[in-house]
DNA sequence: AAGGTCGATGAGACCAAGTCCCATCACTGG
DNA sequence: CCAGTGATGGGACTTGGTCTCATCGACCTT
């Protein structure tokens, strides 16, 4: 029998999100998401820097983009590039099952601004992190940093269709058609 | 005889960017800002939200922006119509006796992770108020989107050029001339 | 000139976030 | 049987941020 029960981070992160759901993310202390799990304060901290923290777990993100575009065919225009590693990102991490929790999640973070506020210092260094893969593979830095952005942007796009409950098809075919059509509203700029 | 010190908020800011640049961010306390500029903690919050937005007082430029992008000539392009907004946004607020306070700021704000996100929160608004101006110009949405995000990005880097010591140039010219490359570089992605 | 309102400020209680340090206690290996 | 380990708990402490009430000079009214 073990003595504690399993997975510590992924019990406080479920029992945060239900409570930001239910009583929205300032009314819900710490003290309340550490007791739900079924631990303290301490522990909390322990698996958090701070209370945003907490719905920003997976950190293996930029390490996925990274790879996606590093490992493009070396032909491969820099949107290409950036198409092929939102793919990756759909087959490992925008899968089916989570679907559902990362729709929940969204929105809890749309409806506060803190956590709006750390959600857009991830896309910074996210898209940072797109620049400088693109910058190794020999793209130029206008050109590097212009796609990184415009990557981001299909991102987003294609993570709301994704989202959006009357659409089934997986995020990888999603991003790519966003992409094709950033591209094309960028040609007409 | 006026009764109190005039421009609170202005000392207020003032005496946090001292700090800030001497300390550091996060070793700097709101009641040394308060006392440094003549005032109490309670004042301080009476002026500023948080401890970090002290640093983000000007809160007219998106205003600013929306209007030049609004007043753009009707039949001028999405990104010539950012470019009038950046233009204009140039002899408002970024002008030449502003110059050193804006380095000044930009480097506080560069090395504390704190101060980035909230950047990070505002360049998001920002950019999106510019979208909906260009979608009040009749400009489609996703164009609008792609417009947006690219003008942010000459934005940027026009910022960062006029910031540089050896560079004497007005932020208008600065930022016509990174539209431009920004513009040539979206056309071989 | 006396008195009352107004508006910017001060004072201090109070709560929650976040840091630190040390105690606990089952499991493990010798 | 015993010492070490590692995840957890406990609680003191600092700071950010909120709230309410007190202060007091300027200004206005009569």
């Amino acid at each position: 029998m073990a003595r504690w029960q399993p997975d510590a981070p992924g019990r406080l992160a479920a029992a945060a999100l239900d409570l930001f759901e239910e009583n929205g993310y300032e009314n819900t202390t710490v003290i309340q998401i550490a007791e739900r799990a079924g631990l303290t304060k301490s522990t909390f901290f322990r698996y958090f820097p701070d209370k945003r923290e907490v719905l920003f777990g997976g950190g293996t993100v930029a390490g996925l983009l990274v790879e996606g575009i590093a490992s493009a065919a070396p032909a491969a225009g820099p949107l290409d590039a950036v198409a092929d590693a939102l793919e990756a990102l759909g087959r490992t991490f925008f899968t089916a099952d989570r679907r559902e929790f990362s729709g929940r999640r969204q929105a809890v973070l749309n409806a506060h601004t803190e956590l709006r506020e750390r959600e857009a210092l991830k896309r910074i260094d996210l898209t940072a992190s797109m620049c400088e893969a693109l910058s190794r593979r020999g793209v130029p830095g206008l050109t590097a940093h212009v796609a990184a952005r415009l990557g981001a942007l299909a991102w987003e796009i294609a993570f709301d269709r994704w989202i959006d409950a009357d659409n089934s098809e997986g995020f990888g075919p999603l991003a790519r058609q966003a992409l094709t059509e950033v591209r094309a509203a960028a040609a007409v700029c």
